[in-house]
DNA sequence: GGCTACGATGACAGCGCTATCATTAGATGA
DNA sequence: TCATCTAATGATAGCGCTGTCATCGTAGCC
């Protein structure tokens, strides 16, 4: 255990009192730049680094910003909490984060605990908090991001993309690239999910081909199998079924996989589109179209918005839409 | 920002001293049933929650848990981070993380940054510290867990596999199928690839069959297209090449489809085999052999020695073993 | 009955830092 | 020259909690 320097013990070498050596080091500004660069030997000499809980205690205030996201496992939220990461690495600031689950409860209780902490900003996933957690963050005293969607009615601030308008946009491709009997494969029928599945029935009803028997969902987790898994079952009930805008990319994969075994030819027999960008997608054969978003700019955004927040700058508009983009690929390159 | 109930409050509202509030909430079988039931009483009433900051300056000790993994994206880490999550959820422990972007220097430095919170505990990946950080922990006056691997001289306790072994038996297995030329595909190779690597190449030189010329690897990070990028760049050199030894799933992804592509039929004409076993080797056509790590039990366990710890409970062997076992499948059945 | 032993509770001080206000020295101007 | 102001620094107190020791009361024992 190495053995704590004080910063009673910088002033005694620097010949000041405590509290110069405290301004010193976080308004250097304030104190005399001869007076400064005394503490500054000292710091170094003696190799003083601040107790960040007698700082909380003394302050009321930690360098926590919490990040409140579904899953760690999900490759979007890690590329987001990359995004946040990068932006923080270097600041003062420390990242802490929660794993809701998925479950809006845990998101309340963990908040509770990150709120005690008395953070410098938080983030959360989604607009999908409940009354009671919505009040919590309204009353959270620090800049709150909210990241992955955008939508009316922002706690403060808020920067994602429309899940809806991405969704459309992927099955406006399908129709536009010839498919006429396109069907939907979604897992794990979260609120972003839903309003994907809405984006795609929006834009299938208006072209006139929604079918609601072509659309294949579970409640249960998204996974490569589960693509497979769906796209069977959907074909078994609606053979015809031309093309299959998948809500993320481990379905789409698993389409692909299942579609080589049922002998389908994609893109001839079936046009397969993901959702996220993945990678992967554009690495498979054949490469898969699929939508992306920018997650990693979406985390180093809201950091950056905290960050501006805290430290006095401008943070820009408190509203922003990183939008989305389908990239199309030889998996939905027509019927044949 | 709601505003802050203190323990003298809660004293204050059950009749009895701070002090004793406090231990109530400790060590509650020190107080007295009744006693204890006025104060829970007071707690739920005012909502009290403790402050932790005030918390780990009067103890000198904070409830964090410190994680240091390479990477926030790869799915290795992330499984890890979920077990130890899961293990920790519950408890009056908050899990901290650190990024090291597979820098030793980097991780040096956010070690610095974890001890100087005192740490009640530490969990790094890997054995490969450098010697400063190896003094850091070693000094570190916490449970500290190495996980990923195991080797000789834990700094504390250590749970993970060896990648060598595993990596051999990954090529035995490809030696039985009745492969005769493999070939090794590597990307990033941090330590614990080239443990692998050895490995493979042990086994390789015990069969008499290895060949460098049939090595390709790049430094660069990994994924999916890299592993189509190196299967092109082996078998353009050694086109006779029968096998693959990919050093992680995506590597062995992005071969297939790039087997897909040059017409190699897998597994006649190319066997491949990927390392770590994600959900998607599974579901893959046809299914990719791969080597099963313990990846959530991985940081399971190593969140359960430190909480044992902690708690004054016997944590078991310094030293746990996870194992690994080749899952065999499709892809590897044999040439034809 | 008087003593010890022990369990339950409390008083006090202090963890390392910073907010607040006070003080000092030097600069300014009539 | 003296009053007035400003910049730089210091003294004091306190953030909310817990370690340490003191105190109190009661059971147990001869």
């Amino acid at each position: 255990m190495a053995k704590r320097v004080t910063l009673a013990e910088v002033a005694a070498q620097a010949g000041v009192s405590p509290i110069t050596v405290s301004r010193a080091l976080r308004r250097p500004d304030t104190v005399q730049p001869e007076t400064r660069a005394r503490i500054d030997a000292a710091v170094t000499a003696l190799g003083y680094v601040p107790d960040p809980a007698a700082r909380a205690l003394a302050t009321g205030r930690s360098d926590v910003i919490g990040v409140l996201i579904p899953s760690a496992t999900n490759a979007v939220f890690t590329d987001v909490l990359s995004g946040i990461y990068d932006r923080l690495a270097e600041s003062r600031f420390d990242v802490q984060y929660g794993i809701t689950r998925y479950d809006p409860g845990t998101e309340e209780s963990l908040l509770g605990v990150f709120l005690r902490q008395r953070p410098a900003g938080l983030i959360v996933a989604g607009i999908d908090q409940t009354a009671a957690a919505r009040r919590l963050l309204d009353r959270a005293g620090c800049p709150v991001v909210q990241v992955m969607e955008i939508g009316a009615d922002p706690v403060d601030m808020m920067v994602g993309f429309s899940h809806h308008d991405a969704a459309a946009a992927a099955t406006r491709h399908l129709i536009a690239q010839g498919y006429r009997r396109p069907g939907f494969l979604g897992a794990r029928m979260d609120p972003r999910t839903r309003r994907r599945f809405a984006g795609f029935r929006a834009e299938a009803e208006a072209a006139g081909i929604f079918d609601a028997d072509r659309c294949e969902t579970t409640e249960t987790p998204s996974n490569v199998g589960m693509g497979a898994a769906l796209l069977r079952g959907l074909l078994e009930r609606r053979p015809d079924t031309d093309a299959v805008f998948c809500n993320n990319d481990d379905l789409a994969l698993g389409a692909l996989f299942e579609a080589m075994r049922l002998g389908r030819a994609v893109p001839g027999d079936l046009g397969i589109c993901g959702f996220n960008d993945l990678e992967m997608m554009r690495a498979a054969e054949p490469p898969i179209t699929s939508v992306r978003t920018n997650r990693f700019e979406m985390g180093a955004r809201a950091a950056e918005m905290i960050r501006a927040r805290l430290e006095g700058k401008d943070p820009g508009p408190a509203l922003v839409d990183l939008g989305s983009e389908v990239q199309a690929r030889r998996s939905t390159e027509g019927p044949s």
